[in-house]
RNA sequence: GCGGAUGUGGCGAAAUUGGUAGACGCACUAGACUUAGGAUCUAGCGCCGCGAGGCAUGGGGGUUCGAGUCCCUCCAUCCGCACCA
């Protein structure tokens, strides 16, 4: 009996579309483009598992989709070629990082191949290629270039900056810049020689070098930004981290802190990625206030959103590593404060964190003078205090915030209530602002936000505080001690760094030795030979962060081989920016804020016209494994099937999930799983065992990962792709399941059938023309199919294809009229099936290029409308209506259909809507 | 603590604007065909009940002729942030 060989006909597919590049696009104006981007994957040793290819499926379907619509889609796919993983095989093995990331792209593409897709592999980039990163390096010398003028409220050319400085110093200058500038004139600049005027435009720049605190990651041997922190431990390889003061490169994302929010409103994307992008951000509006240090001409600035409590401090507390702790120390008090500093220095960030509620601090011996009523406040040291936001300093509300509270009860001070409605317990503050003020001095009376306004007016007026806004958003560490990275196009003269010219890029990759840090403590590239400019000064020792190459990666993609430009003016204005991005939420606040800061600088200078490069983002859940269990008798080779573990002293241990099917053990697979249990003993319950699942991470170790290339060849691309699909909606998380793929793998077997002669392996299609039975299923299809796609309700489709093949089946319905509209509505699901289909029916040169009007089924009037109304006696129906009656004359036609009655029980809908042509239907 | 999401049969799940809850698939049961098979086809399949019928979308309450869907409240699970002043 002839079947569907799927593995032949798959493999036949994927050679024709390379070799007659069926999938290679280029700009057309006659036709509405479309981008449509899956986040690049980091090509890791292990492959593709199942769950990587969830979102591509889906970026493919839609792409599919798109062009039989007539869309010229844009869908690339490329790799994110820096990375961690590789770099540390090569410490281990002393092999190159180059070519393990070549040999596992190899792999990788040759999975994704497998799978169907229809990237344009000619547009394919590599993060690691010097041609790339070539333009990643120019890039970085643009940013190195620019400073943000809060004025003009965007990023301009350092040229602009130097001029102002050349006729007006910095006194006209409104710029996102270090906090440690001084004010200076045009005379200052122009006397100051060039050393020193680099060394000013540093504090400018958009990408400089400063101390900073950074997270120093001793295990890695490099600094981490704060998105690849997690809970005080590395992101990759989870090892601990600690602060480190160093000289670092950064970026000033901080300059675009307010409009990588105002941005969020302009996209369509998830609202959860938008919360976490905003909170990390983390605008705040409040004032920042000078507190006078007692007998001293220095002062404590303090951040708070909540001047309105100002009369309720009764302490200060300063960070421990704040600078002006040592103006503050008293004689007495020097050995406590240095002994508390040095402890809170060694404790990790880990330590810290997880330490949140023991209370510590130490008195510093000094006052400061309250601004509004004079009164001396003690000014302590804590870390609950962070050096990292705001000024370092709180002024401490014990009334109102619960760890000032806190504080206060552990060091016994005063807890002063302000607000009239405040309720104050013996373990808790109370934050509210509704009320008014008491024992506050001039602000008595008030509501809390009247209160502010008032301090605030007060305080600026004084000249001791102003209205801010604060952002716990830092600058974002760019350099990094490791090899497999970008090298920094600079080098140094005098410690000031210096651009390459844009003829000198790309600067390659050094070869080194080892990829190890020098003895001395250097960077790997420190190891490197000649690493210096042509003049004999030293290029930059650190390479640039895995973000960076991906930070504008989707530009690459509109014009991949053009040395001239990153990408060429023309290809930009055809593409714009991305139409549909997919891809995983654990990059909310790294990758997709980062490339987001990008574009809006790249926007700035003109590169490019638009400041948001991803219209919409859809986030595809992640596939968790299931891991299976057996359950072995303690101190026997005894094994107990699922339901009857509790009657033994079992445990449970892993089993690769591959020698399970439904559950049930494979028991000869598992003595060659296990050798020890050749001879082990089974308890089973009706003759099977029976095996125990729980959802778990996928990973090796666990056994339960699950290889898209075995199910590839047991039952083909098509088949792995729908069921993908029909898991489940595409944003849901889900644990992997193989079971159920067998029913995915019927239908396609059914549907091919449908067309071919059962005894011979022939196509066998009829040209009668359809029955108006068979167009029916045919255009319900059809409609179903588009209104799926375009909410993304991918299982469903799957199901509603099923469910008319079926049908068709039913009706052995093998009709030419059916057929090409239902490979054209397959097509996005099974591209090898139909497209096979198709070319037997002598189409293959249309199919790729087609624009049909399949999608436009015209026997439903569009905006139609409900009536409900009686139907058969029950209370429920809906009519559908076309326009141009009278309510009277639709109910009188629809009271004309033999199903329906007047409305007579109850009170009648409230929803009356009446309008269009004329009944169209009646849904019963 | 703050923010977000989810909760429907034995399982994955459908239900587009409030209108026959459980489509479709898996698993299961019975039957047919068969060289007895992990193939194919047919039928059944939420729960209780012989039945008529009753009860069912995490729990409780509300709006409505009508609620999985809208509102209030509680519970559970997951994710993100977390001493952010």
């Amino acid at each position: 009996m002839a079947e569907y060989k799927h593995l032949e006909v798959e493999k036949k597919w994927q050679q024709y579309w390379q070799e007659n590049k069926i999938y290679e696009v280029s700009i057309d104006p006659s036709k509405p483009k479309y981008y449509i981007l899956d986040m690049f994957p980091y090509p890791s040793g292990a492959g593709l598992h199942v769950g990587h290819p969830l979102g591509y499926i889906a970026t493919d379907i839609i792409s599919r989709f798109k062009r039989l619509k007539g869309h010229n889609v844009l869908h690339p796919m490329g790799f994110d070629a820096f990375g961690l993983p590789a770099e540390q095989y090569a410490i281990q093995t002393g092999q190159h990082p180059a070519i393990t990331t070549e040999t596992n792209i190899g792999r990788y593409k040759e999975q994704l191949t497998n799978l169907g897709f229809s990237y344009d592999w000619s547009r394919e980039v590599r993060t690691s290629e010097p041609s790339y990163y070539k333009w990643t390096q120019w890039i970085f010398k643009q940013l190195f270039n620019s400073w943000y003028n809060k004025d003009s409220d965007k990023a301009e050319h350092i040229d602009t900056l130097i001029a102002s400085f050349t006729k007006t110093g910095n006194h006209s200058i409104n710029a996102v810049c270090d906090d440690d500038v001084p004010a200076f004139s045009s005379a200052d600049w122009n006397s100051w020689s060039e050393e020193a005027q680099q060394r000013m435009l540093l504090k400018y720049r958009l990408t400089y070098i400063a101390e900073t605190t950074v997270n120093w990651c001793p295990a890695l041997g490099t600094v981490l930004s704060n998105d690849e922190v997690k809970d005080g431990f590395s992101e990759r390889g989870g090892h601990p981290v600690v602060k480190k003061s160093m000289a670092q490169w950064s970026m000033r994302i901080t300059a675009y802190a307010d409009r990588l929010i105002t941005g969020l409103d302009k996209i369509d994307w998830p609202e959860p990625i938008k919360d976490m992008q905003r909170n990390w951000i983390g605008k705040s509006y409040g004032a920042e206030v000078d507190f006078a240090i007692e007998n001293s001409d220095k002062k404590i600035r303090v951040f708070t959103t909540r001047i309105d409590t100002i009369y309720g401090v009764s302490f200060m507390v300063v960070a421990p590593e704040a600078e002006i702790v040592q103006y503050l120390t008293t004689p007495e008090q020097k050995q406590v404060v240095e002994d508390y500093i040095a402890v809170a220095k060694n404790r990790s960030e880990r330590e810290r964190m997880s330490d949140v509620k023991t209370v510590s601090g130490v008195f510093t011996g000094s006052y400061v003078l309250h601004p509004f009523s004079g009164e001396k406040i003690p000014v302590w040291i804590a870390d609950y205090v962070l050096a990292g936001y705001g000024t370092g300093a709180v002024m401490a509300v014990p009334s109102g915030d619960q760890r000032d509270f806190d504080f206060a009860k552990h060091f016994d001070l005063p807890i002063v209530q302000i607000i009239d409605s405040q309720k104050i317990t013996d373990t808790e503050a109370d934050a509210t602002k509704e009320g008014r003020m008491i024992n506050s001095g001039i602000l008595d009376g008030l509501t809390p936000p009247e209160a502010i306004d008032k301090a605030i007016a007060e305080v600026e007026q004084k000249g001791i505080g102003v209205r801010k806004v604060n952002y716990r958003l830092r600058d974002a560490i760019f350099g990094r001690q490791r090899y497999w990275g970008e090298p920094i196009p600079v080098h140094f003269k005098n410690g000031i760094p210096y651009l390459l010219e844009d003829n000198e890029l790309p600067l390659n990759l050094p070869e080194v030795d080892k990829y190890l840090p020098t003895e001395d403590g250097a960077p790997p590239l420190g190891r490197a030979d000649n690493w210096q400019y042509k003049d004999g000064t030293p290029y930059e020792l650190t390479t640039m962060p895995g973000w960076a190459g991906s930070s504008w990666y989707f530009f690459r993609y509109m014009d991949p081989d053009n040395d001239q430009e990153f990408a060429s003016e023309k290809a930009l204005d055809y593409w714009q920016q991305v139409d549909f991005y997919m891809g995983g939420s654990e990059h909310a606040t790294g990758h997709l804020l980062y490339s987001r800061f990008w574009t809006k600088f790249l926007y700035d200078m003109g590169f490019i016209k638009v400041d948001e490069y991803a219209k919409k983002l859809v986030n595809q859940g992640m596939i968790q494994g299931r891991s299976n269990f057996v359950y072995r008798v303690k101190n026997e080779n005894k094994y107990v099937s699922f339901g009857l573990r509790k009657e033994f002293d079992t445990y449970p241990v892993h089993v690769d999930v591959n020698i399970v099917k439904d559950d049930i053990l494979d028991m000869e697979a598992f003595k060659s799983f296990r050798p020890d249990a050749e001879d082990a003993e089974f308890v089973l319950e009706n003759g099977k065992y029976i095996c125990g699942w729980e959802v778990e991470k996928m990973s090796k170790s666990k056994y339960n990962v699950v290889n898209p290339d075995d199910l590839v060849e047991k039952y083909g691309a098509d088949t792995l792709r729908m069921y993908e699909m029909f898991l489940g909606p595409i944003e849901q998380s889900k644990p992997w399941n193989t079971n159920g793929i067998e029913g995915v793998y019927k239908f396609l077997r059914k549907f091919w059938t449908l067309f071919h002669n059962n005894r011979e392996d022939e196509f066998v299609v009829s040209d009668e023309p359809a029955s108006k039975e068979e167009l029916k299923i045919l255009h319900g299809l059809l409609k179903k199919i588009e209104d799926d796609i375009e909410r993304l309700s991918l299982n469903t489709s799957v199901s509603n294809f099923m469910i008319a093949v079926n049908e068709l089946g039913a009706l052995s319905c093998n009709k030419r009229a059916i057929l090409e509209p239902m490979v054209i509505t397959l097509a996005p699901f099974a591209p090898h099936l139909s497209e096979e289909l198709w070319s037997l029916l002598g189409h293959n040169e249309t199919i790729f290029n087609a624009s049909f009007p399949v999608f436009d089924p015209t026997h439903l009037v569009e905006d139609s409308f409900e009536y409900p109304i009686m139907v058969n006696g029950k209370m429920r129906a809906k009519i559908q209506l076309g326009a141009d009656l009278s309510k009277e004359e639709i109910e009188s036609q629809a009271l004309a259909h033999p199903n329906v009655q007047k409305w007579t029980e109850g009170k009648p809908p409230k929803k009356v809507i009446v309008v269009p042509k004329k009944i169209v239907n009646v849904v019963v």
